[in-house]
DNA sequence: TGACGAAAGTTCGACGTCAAACTAAAAGGT
DNA sequence: ACCTTTTAGTTTGACGTCGAACTTTCGTCA
């Protein structure tokens, strides 16, 4: 997707900024993304580990198209994902009482044991980053991007 | 691949904030590229605009392998959008007469209209940004983004 | 109560992407 | 000259992702 950077275009016209801004991210998201991929232990993707990763920190017990919508993407994409997450045991997927319809996705021990040893195999990985570039970078440009985020969640 | 929004998540332990950091760049990336996609004409994908717009800025007759660095993909994945574009007929690939590993890469007049009508496309898409996110907040984490795509790209 | 629209999940085909294995050709070193 | 290493490009299998079509179930409203 990236698309090359533009470092010899002069900003001439408005839509050239934004060209940039969305390349720049574009190859940020598929390096960093790479880069988490290659040390996650147990054969899982980073999509795999964000989505054990969040039934541990805002708990269990949510359907299917909840956490679709917490992260953005199809409900096609993440019944593709859970059948994975399913498939090696991180996950159960129990029906909903209450709603024929509706599923419920559950951590297993072998699944919170899995997210444990992804975050501690990520840290080396997050701790050679402030050398790179500062965490007050970081913490200064964030606000910004959760406004571009968000508008772009909104207006589509 | 993009995380949930770590909204709930106080940044006590430093990996925190680089964590959401990624997450927001992840989402960003994810929407931005689906809603070029939907506007651009005749199938094309951000990926083939993309490398369509390289050449055209840039010059023609480029190796796949030199395209491949440029855009931070392996050359497998060059390969195969490379065979997309030739099979609409938007490039075209000759042998390069001095090395008979390489080849090189040409836009075939199909192919500048094609990138012309797409730029038309991606126009009203771009011009609604401003009103969401101001030229002045883009070009301020500019900077900061090229540092951190340098720094993923060079330490990997 | 019955019909119709909304919501939850699944499936399918296509795409971009990666890593790894492979072939062929060029470059270098002794 | 020969052997080794590097480089260019392709192929394969797996994954995440999308959009679209589809089924089942719920909810609403007349």
């Amino acid at each position: 997707m990236p698309f090359k950077p533009a470092k010899t275009a002069p900003a001439t016209d408005p839509g050239a900024l934004y060209f940039q801004l969305f390349n720049e991210i574009g190859i940020i998201a598929q390096l960093s993304g790479n880069r988490f991929q290659r040390v996650l232990p147990q054969g899982l993707t980073v999509a795999q580990f964000s989505l054990l990763n969040h039934c541990v920190r805002l708990g269990d017990g949510w359907t299917p198209a909840r956490l679709a919508a917490a992260f953005q993407i199809t409900k096609g994409t993440m019944t593709n994902t859970l059948q994975k997450l399913e498939a090696k045991g991180f996950i159960r997927i129990d029906p909903d009482p209450d709603d024929a319809r509706s599923k419920r996705v559950f951590l297993t021990p072998a699944g919170k044991q899995a997210r444990e040893a992804s975050l501690k195999a990520l840290m080396p990985e997050l701790a050679q980053l402030p050398a790179g570039f500062p965490p007050d970078l970081a913490a200064e440009i964030l606000p910004s991007l959760e406004r571009l985020r968000i508008w772009l969640d909104t207006n589509r």
